[in-house]
DNA sequence: CTGAAAGCGCTTACAG
DNA sequence: CTGAAAGCGCTTACAG
């Protein structure tokens, strides 16, 4: 079925069809509802290449804002980014992306600005989320896509982690290292951060369904390996959890701190940055659960794209990618 | 740039250049030269979309052979092809898929005859590896995806599971569970089938690295329920091993045998079908190796369809899926 | 409100 | 060996 077809059996142009199908007004009632009976009856589906060809015409820009330098995470959200634009680029899509460096909230503001300035039309962003940053994206007219991090205003979508159940399938781990019961000691960067917060919680909820597990210690190192270092190193000078759990940041510091108090305590961690990798592989870290950074790239592209070309809305806006346990053979 | 801006600039027509590009000969050699220069210096690259769209012109017909049937395990796989199919519609591949019951290589070969009558272009198949399959695959003129199972025949890709690997990640969990030390009984369905003594072999490797893990049994329950039951529950009569490898099917029945022994044994199981699922949540079982069969399914399409429509081959011809270890609260 | 025409970037006969 | 023309299925001005 074409465009053609659907004419020809009502009688009428192609062009008339096309206003039908797409809304654009401008057709008497009765050709609309004539027109309409022989789309539902022939089931005609537009040719999604054909409308693409067209599309294509009008170039699409994406602006992404993401705090990737020095920040090894993002190496793969990137290159999710920049696959799923290679694959969109004949489809007319360019992306313009801001690297920025550590959090401030002001270069961030300045880098949407930069960005809104070279007439992008959706931005996918790492928020800071802070009250500035959140004003200043409220004002913005293009659809928004958070990406890895979520913040309260009006957006098309959030792709990123649960960080709840990440923190359940961390003790899910913990579970099975500790079957016969134990004590863990559970270091993240800073309880304010929501993510870092919610993977303590989900650790606490799946651990508590055994009777002998507890979380003895939460301890905070402000995603720094230097604080880490110097917080693990005392707090292992009084204690021997049997288990250590490090939700975020710090992890070269604080495993550092592990190996030098000779204590062979089981290391459980989160992502797959380099340092995690060389641990995992070495039998010091015995298992991380990561999020699927490369799919959050690919994925916050393509739901922008699919909107700001086609006008689909992701079926839900809070788009979760699993968590995935990796061991030391994990592919 | 276009390919009319090429044969502008070429001082020639676009079905020229055309020629040139697709290496369809009848060009004089100095025009082909000019003409491949400027392609090089302004870096042209043919507007997928508008190939594609040409492309759906000829329809390309792939053909399915799996025995799905009574076989929850491809139930993911089937749906991995349905999709990829469908978003190929509109690039004009049709799919006919011959769902099969067991393990019949009569009716494997007689599927495999009546999609060849029906003029297919490609074929995708789980096949049956013994001698008059591979010798009517040999005999076949298209290409040949071989879909979970390998077989040794000229075909264009393997898509599926390293058995291998997906053992040596079981034997991974088996170390935090046992990192104390203890026996291991493994359950497959038999070892003269490839996958299942490479995972066996997979796992006493990844164990072998803990000086005090060993497999102390190696058991054979020909993927049946009952034979499972009844093998297992001889076994715990008189051994009792500090955990369970399921390496293949025959899980439920195995399962039954665990709970009626009354002993608390630690059970890991590979896919993750409805039975799996169910003593994953209620920690029977305490965890599970999958090996992406949507993926499997999804790939394989694409792969066909990418050689078929485009000559595009696979980087890698055994194209393997990740092994994904599922817990409790794993998404 | 409606239709004829031109166009997207490519490929495919066909005439010379 | 080469080029002009028609076509893929859709959309976009434009003239009436």
């Amino acid at each position: 079925m074409t465009i053609r077809e659907i004419a020809e059996l009502a009688g009428t142009s192609r062009g008339t069809v096309d206003r039908v199908i797409n809304g654009r007004g401008n057709v008497s009632p009765e050709l609309e509802k004539k027109i309409r009976e022989i789309i539902q009856r022939e089931n005609y589906q537009p040719n999604q290449l054909a409308q693409a060809l067209i599309n294509s015409r009008k170039h699409l820009r994406i602006g992404v804002v993401i705090h990737s330098v020095g920040n090894p995470f993002f190496d793969d959200v990137i290159k999710g980014i920049d696959e799923r634009t290679k694959k969109l680029k004949s489809y007319g899509l360019e992306v313009q992306v801001e690297h920025l460096k550590g959090y401030s909230e002001w270069e961030q503001i300045q880098a949407i600005d930069r960005l809104l300035e070279q007439e992008i039309d959706g931005l996918i962003i790492t928020p800071i989320n802070v009250v500035p940053v959140q004003k200043r994206l409220e004002t913005i007219a293009i659809p928004i896509v958070a990406l890895n991090t979520d913040i309260h205003i009006n957006k098309l979508a959030f792709v990123g982690c649960d960080y709840h159940n990440n923190g359940m399938i961390c003790g899910d781990i913990a579970k099975l290292i500790l079957h016969q019961g134990g004590t863990i000691a559970a270091v993240v960067g800073n309880f304010d951060m929501s993510g870092h917060k919610q993977r303590v919680e989900g650790l606490e909820e799946s651990v508590g369904q055994h009777p002998n597990i507890v979380v003895t210690a939460k301890l905070e190192n402000q995603d720094d390996d230097q604080i880490s270092y110097h917080l693990v190193k005392d707090y292992l000078k009084t204690h021997s959890p049997h288990l250590l759990y490090f939700g975020a940041a710090g992890i070269a510091g604080g495993v550092q701190a592990v190996l030098e108090s000779g204590k062979n305590i089981p290391i459980i961690t989160v992502d797959e940055t380099d340092c995690v990798k060389k641990n995992l592989e070495q039998g010091i870290v015995w298992a991380t659960v990561t999020q699927q950074p490369y799919l959050q790239g690919d994925i916050s592209v393509k739901i922008l794209y699919d909107y700001l070309a086609n006008k689909k809305k992701p079926k839900d806006p809070y788009c979760y990618t699993k968590g995935q346990i990796k061991l030391k053979h994990s592919k």
